[in-house]
DNA sequence: GAATTCAGATACATAACTGTATTAGAGTGC
DNA sequence: GCACTCTAATACAGTTATGTATCTGAATTC
C-alpha cells in the first residue's frame, strides 16, 4: 500500500479538509464556543500549529464550513428545483426538499448552532442571511412558477410564502429531531403535505 | 430612603431573583456557553460565592430560569386559550399568540439557545420537550375545539397540526428576528394568516 | 445578649484555552 | 545536492475559567 507522496498543494488542501471535517464533527457534538481550536486541531489529527496556518480563527473556520456546505446543499437543490414543474409533483418536490436540506442530523445541528450564533454576531449574521436568501429566492422562484402554471395569483408574495415554506421545514424539522417519538418522520411530512396543499392549492 | 432590613429568606430570594436576571441577560447576549458563573454572579452584584450557593450549577440556574419564563408565559397564553373561540377570532388569537409567546428579543434568544442545547443534552432535551408539549397540547386542543365548532374534520390529527402551528410561528419570528428588513412584522404576520387560514378554513 | 446558623465573600489549587514566536522537516527550484 | 520556502510542531507567556474550602458578618434563637 504505498502511500502517494503529495505535494504541498495537495498536502495543504487534504488539511485544510480535514480540519474542517473534524471542525464539523466536534461543532456538532459540543457546540461551537465549547469547541477549542485544540479539540478540532487534535480530532483531525494535527496540532494547533496547523490550524492557526490554515485558518484566522475558529469563527473563519466555522464560516468555511458553513459556506462549504452550503454549496453542496444548493447543487443539490438546484436539480430538484430545475426539474420541470407540474402541479402534481409540487407536493412530492416539498418532501424532496424536507428531507434534503439537511443532509443528515450532522448538518442540521451545525446551521442550528449557526442561525443562534447569528442572532449575536453581526458578521455571521450577514453570512447567514444571505445564505438564506439564496433559498428563499430559489423557493420563491418555484412558487411564482407554479402560479403562473396556475393562472391564477398567489395568495401573499411568493418571497413571503418563501419564508413560510422555509419555516415550516426547519421547524418542523426541528421538532421530529428532539421529539421523534410524539412527531415521526410520517406524521412530519403527512402535516407538511397537509398544510402546503392548503395554502397552495386552495 | 431607609432600606427596609430583610429577613434571611427575603434575601436569599432576592439574590435568587437577581442572579435569574442576570442570567438571562448574560447568556442573551454572550450565549449559554460563554456565560461564566463569574459574570453572571457580576451582573447581578455578587461574587461566585453566592452562585454557588444558590444554584447547583450553569445548567441548573438555566433550566431555573426556563421554566420561570415557561411558567409565566403559559399563563398569559392561558388567557387567550381561555377565551370562547368563534370562528372570526382564530385568526386574530394566531397573531396575538405569535406576539406573545416571546415577549420580547431577549426571552426569543434565550429560548433558541435552549432549544440548540437540547440537541446535545440529554437533560435539557427532557425539559424543553415536557414544556414544547404542554404548548403543543394547548394549541391542539383550541384545534380541536375549533373543528368541533364548524362540525368539520380537521385535515389532520390535530396535535400534528399544532407541532405545524409553533413550527410556522417560531421559524416566521426568526426569520424576523434576523432579516427583519426583509421580513418585517406585518409581512410576516400577514403570511401566517395566509397560511393558517388556507388550512384551517379550507 | 450570647450562641448558632446561614448567605455570601475570599482564597486557593487547578485546569484549559488562546495566540504568537520560534523551530524542524519535508517539498521545490536551480 | 544545496539553498529556499512552506507546512505543521513545539515552546511559551498570559488569560480566564472551574469548584471547593474556609472565613465573616448579619439574622435568628433562646
Amino acid at each position: 500500500m504505498a502511500r502517494k507522496r503529495l505535494t504541498r498543494e495537495e498536502s495543504r488542501d487534504q488539511t485544510n479538509q480535514r480540519l474542517l471535517e473534524a471542525a464539523a464533527h466536534v461543532i456538532a457534538k459540543k457546540g461551537f464556543a465549547a469547541a477549542s481550536v485544540e479539540d478540532i486541531a487534535a480530532h483531525a489529527g494535527y496540532t494547533r500549529g496547523a490550524f492557526y496556518s490554515n485558518f484566522k480563527s475558529k469563527s473563519d473556520l466555522f464560516i468555511a464550513l458553513l459556506s462549504q456546505d452550503h454549496q453542496c446543499v444548493q447543487q443539490d437543490l438546484q436539480k430538484i428545483l430545475d426539474a420541470p414543474l407540474s402541479m402534481a409533483d409540487m407536493q412530492q418536490q416539498i418532501s424532496q426538499y424536507y428531507v434534503q436540506v439537511y443532509r443528515d442530523e450532522k448538518n442540521f445541528i451545525l446551521w442550528a448552532e449557526a442561525r443562534v450564533l447569528a442572532l449575536r454576531d453581526a458578521k455571521f449574521r450577514a453570512r447567514l442571511n444571505a445564505y438564506c436568501l439564496e433559498k428563499r429566492d430559489d423557493i420563491a422562484s418555484i412558487i411564482e412558477q407554479f402560479y403562473k402554471l396556475l393562472g391564477t395569483e398567489p395568495p401573499a408574495p411568493p418571497k413571503d410564502l418563501a419564508f413560510g415554506t422555509m419555516a415550516l421545514i426547519d421547524g418542523m424539522r426541528f421538532f421530529n429531531e428532539t421529539i421523534p417519538k410524539e412527531l415521526p418522520d410520517e406524521a412530519a411530512m403527512r402535516t407538511l403535505a397537509v398544510m402546503f396543499n392548503a395554502t397552495f392549492f386552495k
